[in-house]
DNA sequence: TTATATATGTGATAACATAACATTTAGTCA
DNA sequence: TGACTAAATGTTATGTTATCACATATATAA
């Protein structure tokens, strides 16, 4: 199996993919990622950084597979690892995250910002969206108090349908 | 790799573990089960109510393998799409859920009622407690809302420490 | 009873993930 | 600078999770 996928459409907001937009928004993306890593003292390093761009250049979900094709051909190992520690590294500092559902990583759409992320995977067109809300798991952060558990970290994950798709399937 | 592995400590309640209630809540699951499956006109085969038994018996999240290995030890077959069918059928009727951040299964501990389960992991005794609260997900179902995204499914999960490792930890 | 749908068994393979260890690179400090 | 140390990378090998495809068997309906 190849990288070669046609691109998802994206959920949430049904705005057009633009090529001059999306350029610019990765690029603001990765400048914000510079920033964060040189005040956290992290090493963005060439394959960190590849892979990141890669993750924000897809604009979806994506394994680790797939990551390790667009890595190969962009010159780096070729083996499973060279993946999955980058992935690790953008994943433990925020810069992306997995969803759990897909076995896939996606890049933060708001990274620096401390937040439990919230997603929504449209099962027609396999678009995720990162909800905006900052306080999506209040309530489960509620029930866990309530009986004694010390949460560390969250998985909210949402399938369903994006706005998009409702619309072509009402057409 | 074999299926023998001591049993996880409870999460959530620190009620001792015993033989007669266990086998009582298991009785009772498996009789909900069966009047939820002849209401629904659903076939709980041989292999199905073994497995969704060897959930309750085990009493924790356990992986498709695993199951695999009891299965094959009570007579059924013994190649991997025996477990994954009988437990994708308990996950289709809402008898067994997924916890997806362990890729493992366990029983429903309120089948009938309909719900979008939530669920805390503990990292440290591996015990999984499946949260009582109906609206866990409330907010998550408004954020989805005003964006206009169908939600189907949701998958909620929290990994930290249940309030018996607390306790151990402090001692 | 025959037809049809559903469920099961099995072999093969795909997809996802990590352990272990050698090598290289970056940062530190005598 | 050079030696030391820690971190990162590359690679081999293997472990773990999940599905496809197809044959067979069983249940239900007509």
């Amino acid at each position: 199996m190849t990288s070669l996928q046609p691109k998802a459409k994206r959920g949430g907001n049904p705005v057009g993919f633009e090529t001059h937009d999306h350029a610019h928004c990765i690029g603001t993306a990765i400048s914000a990622a510079d920033t964060l890593c040189e005040q956290k003292a992290l090493r963005l390093t060439p394959v960190r950084r590849k892979t990141l761009e890669i993750l924000l250049q897809e604009h979806r979900a994506i394994g680790a597979y797939e990551m390790l094709d667009h890595l190969r051909e962009a010159g780096f190992g070729s083996q499973p690892p060279v993946a999955y520690r980058a992935l690790e590294f953008l994943v433990a500092n925020g810069l992306a995250h997995k969803i759990e559902r897909l076995n896939a990583f996606i890049a933060c759409t708001h990274p620096g910002a401390t937040h439990s992320p919230a997603f929504m995977i449209c099962r027609l067109c396999q678009s995720v969206a990162e909800a905006r809300s900052t306080h999506i798991g209040g309530s489960f952060i509620d029930a866990a108090d309530a009986v004694g558990f010390q949460i560390e970290q969250t998985v909210i994950e949402a399938e369903g349908v994006c706005p998009a798709c409702t619309q072509e399937a009402k057409a």
